[in-house]
DNA sequence: CGGATGCTTGAGGTCTATCAAAGCGAGTGG
DNA sequence: CCACTCGCTTTGATAGACCTCAAGCATCCG
């Protein structure tokens, strides 16, 4: 570790930088930017994660906000009574951290699902730099938007009666954000239990495997495990009710 | 109406301000703001909404933040397949329309559940104030988060596998919203109908109607139509699973 | 190879949705 | 003032969906 942080970060911006949900605070200079302006103004560091490591935890102080460069994780929030809720999962070029800004505490968990890689945007700076540069602002006041719209097709998944629905909801939800990212959007390996989906879609994970059977009987998926290929994507969307979310 | 809006806006912030979640933006001036520094800066008219009038609209053109100051308010957002989702009930003090910021349009309707009258935010305002004091951005900031926050409570309510526990968690938050703006929190009339808390519980209106009923038997509740008395609130909070939301 | 973890499938019980009917309550018009 | 209407609520009976408990299978890893 002879060289400094920011050394390792002024490489090129990496291909995972372009689908990130920071890419527009990251990558694009905001207007009134010196021209030395570069993603490490930003990023303070790379942090990696080992599958099942925290990356940060209810009740733990807010100081960062952090985007997923890599891996895959689950946010997860506990109530007193001892029950968990996943309330999403997050992959590469999705944000975590935003519930800590409010109070400055961590509101729920965030669990790496495999070994991963998160950049930390250490939230001092962003309001600094939010303050100098407007543009920047704006755009940080639409990905806080965003978040809360999204939470929003959540709750249509979560009322959706049939677990069926819910299923073929989640699955259409997670292929579209994989195709984004240029991935298959077809063929993709689950990276969470059953017992994991089911918390997260309020099912229980013996329920979650009917599911996927009910839905290969209707011939519009393969499922082996966690490995999943889409063979039918409109009757999918037909059962979901089309609600990509 | 000879006098211009900001005139009567000028008058002395009334206890409708009191809980207000613009409170600190609205009421206290940022560090170095002029001594001119005045609520009405912030909020350019109040609005007058009957009941069942649309405050905004999915799709519609985003250009304000909205203050519910009285009334109730519920927002909704409909799937493709024309089932409707119910995302939030706002009593005085809440907040409508964070949802627009992130792409310029509106992502749900808000609707009045009765005679109502809000603060108009435009958001232009907002921004040009956040960007010139720090304080009123890192409070705005706070305000967001505070949103997502409260949607991982919802999640948590939604998975909430039986009705009573849903029903007895939905009430205990009502209560304790209504309790922390100076009404009773034990003795509350329901502005919704047993249709919409079903909407928004993922619930038929009969079962929400028979949840009621047991929690009566119990003698948690005394249920008379729309007007609900918390007999036994920690029994009630038992119910719930101590997650008050 | 053996244990641990996760997945699938089965049988029975419980809870909710659905369909149906009757009971309030507020507002209207005679 | 009363009867009427309409929207909302309550309650009942039935069917269907999910949960629970339980057993067996697959996969991964030391």
């Amino acid at each position: 570790m002879d060289r400094p942080p920011a050394a390792a970060l002024s490489t090129a911006p990496s291909a995972a930088c372009a689908h990130c949900a920071l890419r527009d605070l990251c990558l694009t200079p905001p207007s009134g930017a010196p021209p030395s302006w570069q993603p490490d103004t930003l990023v303070a560091t790379r942090l990696p994660l080992r599958r099942g490591e925290a990356l940060f935890q209810q009740g733990g102080r807010f100081e960062s906000l952090y985007a997923v460069r890599s891996g895959f994780f689950k946010t997860r929030v506990s109530s007193p009574d001892g029950r968990d809720q996943i309330t999403g999962f997050q992959m590469s070029g999705e944000l975590l951290g935003l519930d800590g800004i409010g109070d400055g505490v961590h509101a729920c968990d965030a669990l790496a699902l495999e070994d991963s890689q998160v950049c930390v945007v250490p939230y001092p700076t962003l309001e600094r730099l939010a303050q100098q540069f407007p543009d920047l602002q704006t755009e940080f006041h639409r990905i806080l938007s965003r978040e809360i719209v999204r939470h929003h097709a959540v709750m249509l998944l979560l009322s959706n009666v049939h677990a069926d629905r819910r299923l073929a909801a989640f699955l259409l939800n997670l292929a579209r954000r994989l195709g984004n990212r240029g991935y298959s959007a077809a063929s993709l390996v689950l990276r969470m239990t059953r017992e994991e989906i089911g918390t997260y879609l309020g099912l229980k994970l013996e329920t979650v495997s009917r599911s996927f059977s009910r839905l290969h009987e209707r011939g519009v998926l393969d499922v082996r495990q966690r490995q999943v290929r889409i063979i039918d994507p409109s009757g999918l969307q037909e059962l979901a009710g089309d609600n990509g979310g």
